[in-house]
DNA sequence: GGCCAGGCTAGCA
DNA sequence: TGCTAGCATGGC
């Protein structure tokens, strides 16, 4: 549902609603927000509204989405200041149906998570919490590359870095800059000196830019990853030096929005499995698959639930 | 100052 | 196949 209108004497040059899959908490997806820190949103969250760059094709668009409805009725209004395209208005709902895990019923997950006592506070803790996704493999890998072994601010400030250095700045009518993530070209550009100086490691500044050029040489094909089962997509992407295991895993699970992923190698995973699980001992990534085998099909959703205690905890949140 | 962060590689048995 | 030192930096 598409359509032009005025609103508070602005033109509004596209706007559209998007349906939502019950229950849906925009509470939880935000304040997630506070321990997962991305330096691409501006979230307000007394009003539930959310605002980025992106690229629809291989334009950058500021989107203004506001969380409507409730937890059994939800819906998201978004509109964006420019014209668009009949294709762009579709590619980009798409895009927000994605990365909003809109299409993602809960209901028969939770039934399933039942069936694991430990889990039961989770299902009602969290109930309607779900993944907000990565817009695109690229910057999703990249990311999560980022990400190996530091910590989740630090992950964030220098994907914050890399965004200024070689992706798109736009400005509001308020004068707030919104960065759009560098594409693979303007990655592949990049030499490993140029990341150096904003705290990268050697190692992964070489990874961030050997992918972003493994992508525009077409040694990876990131569109062809959607046909293919998750044992293929690790077997491919880990050929690639820098591209472990944890990384794909992650790439699947918060790139491409698939079900079934355990990225047991993970930290906060192990922490908040022992915590949840109440175990003596710190799980190794044998014990945490051999637990995550009653957990299939949906292991990416256990997965988000677990570390969410993490979070949660982080957060200092009261447990009633 | 020591230890922990949403790991991976290379080298070795 | 499986194990481990080394990597680099920030936060507590």
């Amino acid at each position: 549902m598409a359509n032009h209108h005025i609103k508070n004497g602005e033109m509004l040059l596209y706007s559209s609603v998007i349906s939502l899959t019950p229950p849906y908490s925009f509470e939880r997806l935000l304040r997630r927000l506070e321990t997962h820190p991305d330096p691409q949103l501006l979230v307000n969250v007394q009003e539930s509204t959310l605002r980025r760059v992106f690229r629809v094709g291989a334009r950058p668009i500021l989107v203004s989405l506001q969380f409507a409805g409730t937890m059994e009725q939800p819906f998201i209004r978004l509109h964006t200041e420019v014209t668009l395209s009949a294709s762009e208005q579709q590619l980009l709902e798409k895009t927000i149906r994605h990365v909003f895990s809109a299409d993602l019923d809960l209901n028969p997950i939770y039934e399933h998570m039942r069936q694991q006592q430990p889990m039961v506070i989770l299902t009602e803790r969290f109930r309607g919490l779900r993944l907000m996704l990565d817009s695109d493999l690229f910057q999703s890998m990249v990311k999560t590359i980022i990400g190996q072994q530091i910590n989740l601010a630090f992950a964030a400030a220098l994907t914050q870095r890399l965004m200024e250095l070689a992706g798109d700045v736009m400005v509001d009518e308020t004068g707030h800059k919104f960065m759009a993530f560098p594409t693979e070209e303007a990655v592949a550009r990049l030499e490993p000196t140029d990341l150096r100086p904003l705290q990268f490691s050697q190692r992964k500044a070489e990874y961030i830019i050997d992918y972003a050029r493994a992508i525009v040489n077409g040694t990876v094909d990131l569109d062809r990853l959607w046909q293919m089962e998750d044992d293929e997509i690790i077997e491919h992407l880990t050929a690639q030096r820098g591209i472990g295991r944890w990384t794909v895993e992650c790439l699947m699970m918060f790139g491409m929005g698939r079900p079934d992923l355990l990225p047991a190698a993970d930290i906060g995973l192990r922490n908040g499995l022992q915590m949840v699980y109440e175990l003596a001992e710190k799980p190794d990534e044998k014990e945490i698959r051999r637990i995550g085998e009653d957990w299939r099909p949906w292991r990416s959703v256990y997965s988000l639930y677990i570390w969410e205690a993490v979070g949660a905890v982080r957060r200092k949140e009261t447990w009633e």
